[in-house]
Formats: structure tokens, sequence, C-alpha cells
DNA sequence: GTTTGTAACGAACATCGTTCACTACGAACA
DNA sequence: TGTTCGTAGTGAACGATGTTCGTTACAAAC
């Protein structure tokens, strides 16, 4: 050996690397949403998000507690991209103003990975969650909806939206396998006995129309006409 | 030793053991929805239900292919105890009638750890799943509902009732920790900046009242009366 | 009584989240 | 300038997971 020393390890200075910045939750953060939209929630491992960092699994948890504690900083992170309705629109385009923000969250959310579990198995209480909140109600009491419809509304709102962004995530996963979903699910209803199934074998061709996008634009325009009847 | 032979493994034979029947799909997934009812869905472990049965974990894979299949499985058979409407009910009731049937589907998907997150990841296309969404339509049709708003509702419908399902099963798990979670919630929504949050803060306390089955059955209520509006 | 197909078994593999004893860096201090 | 010290970072280790696969033992068929 030509090494001047042997000793084991090694030392290698850490300033011989392309010098590392620190860790930070904003950082691991980001990396997180990089390796979300690369490989889907369950891609998101501390493991695999350690290598994203050149650091170690282990040195995460100076900055999170666990992993669920950083998935739900990286849901609050991804409702940042939401772009939020302006204070000075018109009050009688509430619904529309409505319509479109629930239409663009489930597109945002839906956009990485997995990552709507997160907000179905916990309520997400970080800022940029409680902004979507926040102006939800506003639109609503724009239009004149009372206290209670109101915040049960932005409740059960929120959880659809987050079960139609998780819906969108898993037939959308990089590459457009939603053809092969529709036409798996075409043959199923075409298999069924009519006689059993009258209804589903009448609308069969009915029931495999339209986006996902569509279905949840007239979902939302039906609810936010059920809201304002009263 | 005194044991006449020294064969290493002690062949002990199996009919040593009390009888065990053997393995079917449909004691697999009943076994499967006792540990889960007492574990919840990450308790479903296959060794646990392998232990459950008395055997070993890759035997079950004689019978599935994999764990989702199973839960699959499981799902369409927690679904097999709802009952569904009669089909001679009145016409003009078919809005009480469908808010009841996904009120109680809710709760009985919700009351099964968290099985409604298998629904959530995939498109259900057992049995019982069928039979749920045939009976929906039926309603739907009864109330005059178009073919393309049917066919959409009970895909939204479903979609949203799957959802409230595992909110309720996770704030509900064992020992109803709900209160203290909603105690948790007020005292976030108290300690929120007033001027960044006006309506948040104005609604403090009528975001935390009324239970799971108040909030969904005002939504259902609400949906309908949308759908039913044209 | 023999053969044979297959259900059942259990060890093994790769991977996961998490913990913890230890290292080495940078700031505070002498 | 030299020393101490708190802590961010490291990486091996642990227990548990889903899944695979070579082997075993049972029951039906011949």
């Amino acid at each position: 050996m030509a090494t001047p020393t042997s000793r084991p390890p090694e030392p290698v200075s850490r300033r011989a690397r392309p010098a590392k910045p620190p860790l930070t939750r904003a950082g691991i953060v980001m990396a997180a949403i990089r390796v979300l939209d690369a490989e889907g929630l369950d891609g998101v491992t501390m493991r695999k998000l350690a290598q994203e960092l050149d650091t170690a699994a282990g040195s995460l948890y100076v900055y999170f507690a666990n992993r669920d504690e950083l998935l739900a900083s990286v849901y609050d992170e991804v409702l940042a991209e939401l772009p939020l309705p302006a204070r000075d629109r018109p009050a009688a385009e509430w619904r529309a103003d409505l319509t479109d923000l629930l239409l663009t969250a489930i597109t945002v959310i839906g956009g990485h990975g997995g990552i709507a579990r997160v907000a179905l198995g916990a309520i997400p209480t970080g800022p940029h969650a409680l902004a979507l909140a926040e102006a939800i109600l506003a639109l609503l009491a724009r239009g004149g909806v009372g206290a209670q419809a109101a915040s049960w509304a932005v409740d059960q709102l929120t959880l659809y939206v987050n079960a139609a962004a998780l819906e969108e995530s898993t037939y959308r996963q990089r590459g457009a396998r939603e053809q092969a979903v529709l036409a798996s699910l075409r043959t199923t209803y075409a298999q069924l006995p009519p006689e059993r199934y009258p209804n589903i074998h009448r609308l069969r061709e009915e029931l495999v129309t339209g986006s996902g996008d569509d279905r949840a634009r007239w979902f939302l325009d039906t609810v936010l006409a059920g809201i304002a009847i009263p």
C-alpha cells in the first residue's frame, strides 16, 4: 500500500466533497417532493430521501420526529402551489370562484404522487391548509352561506377534494394508464348479468365517460347548487 | 436421549393437533376481518393473519396473489353487511332512501378499521360493491335523474362515502379519542391570529360542532338537493 | 399398495421505519 | 491561539414487513 497512513475509516474530509449544505426542514421537504413526484408516496422512504440529500436516514430524525410528521409538512408545502382567489372578486361569482379553487386544488394535490392520502389520515393544520380553509370560508361568506353550513361545508368539501385528488393521482401515474383502467372497467361492466345488475347494464356506456376533471366539476357544481338553495 | 429415533424435526403429525380445517378464501377473509376490527388495517399483516388461522404466512399465497388482493376481498365482504333498500319502496322517498343507504354505508365501512383506504386506492369491482352501485343507480333512476348525471353521481358519491368512512374510522378507533382530537383542534383555532384568518376565527366554535354523522347527513342532503334541481 | 398432484410449511431475502452509540464540526471560551 | 463542549451528522443494528421458493406431507386416483 502506498497510502501514507492506514487509519481504517480513511478520514476523507467532508470538505473534499462538493460542499454539502447543511440540512434544513425546508430542504428536506423540497427533496421529498422531488422523490414524491418521481416515485409516488410509497417511494418516499427515509433511505431514498436521505440518498437524494446525500446524507443518512438517521439524520432526518433531527428535523422530523418521524415519517408521518415529514409527510404532513410535504402536504402543506404542496398546498403552497395553490393560487388563492383575490379578495376583490365580485360577490356574485362566488360559486364559480369556489368551483375553480377546489378543482385547482384537486389538480395540484393530485399532481403529487399520492400525497392526498396524508390528508385523509389526519386533519391538516399547516399554515397553507389553514389558508385554503380560510379562503373557502371567505367565499362561502361572500355567498351569504350561514355559519353552521359554511363550517360543515369547508370540512366536507376538503374531504372530497382530497379523495378526488387521491383518485386522480392513482389513475394518472406517469404514463396515462387511465385508458387501460377504463378499458378493463368497461369489460367488467359488459360481462355483468343484466338481470342482476339492470341499471349498471343500462348505463354501462355512460359510467365510463368523462375524465376525472369532468366528474369533479359536475359534482362540485351540484354540491354548490345545493348549498346555495336556502 | 430416550427418544426412539432422532430425526431432527420430530415429525409430530398434523393430526396430533386439534384437527385444523383446511384453508379457504372465505375463512381467510373472515379471519382478516377479525384482525382488522381488533388492530386496524395496518395490523392486518400476513404473519398476524396466519397466526390467527394457525398456519404460516406463505400458505395464504395459495389463495390470494398478494395482500392487496386479499384486502380487496375483505372490503367486499364488509359491504355484505350493508342492508340494501327494498325494491317496492315509494318512488317519492328516493332521496331519503338514498341518504339512509349512504349514511349506513359510511357507518358499516367506517366500523371496520381503516378498510375504506382499500377502496380509495383501487376501484372496487367485487359483487357486493357492484350491488351497492346498482342500488344507488336504482334509487337515482326512481328519482328521474338522467343517465349521465346518475352515472357520475354513483361514482362521486361512493368516492365521498369511502372518504367519510375512512375519516370516521380514523377518529373513532377503539376508545373515543374523538374528544381529544376535537379539543386539540379547538386549541389550534383559538391560537390562530385573527387578522390573518378572520373567518376561521369567527367560526371557531361552529367548526368543531357536530359529529361525523351530523356532517355527513348534512352534506348528503345538500348534494341530493343539488342533484334533484334540474 | 403405489403414484401423483398440490396444499401447507418455514426458512430466507430484500426492504422498511426507527434507534442509538459514536464522530467530527463550529462556536464559545480561556 | 489553543481548548472545551454542545450538537448535527453518521452508519450499524433491530425488529417487522411482504413475498418467494425448495421441501414436506396429505389425500385422491390408479
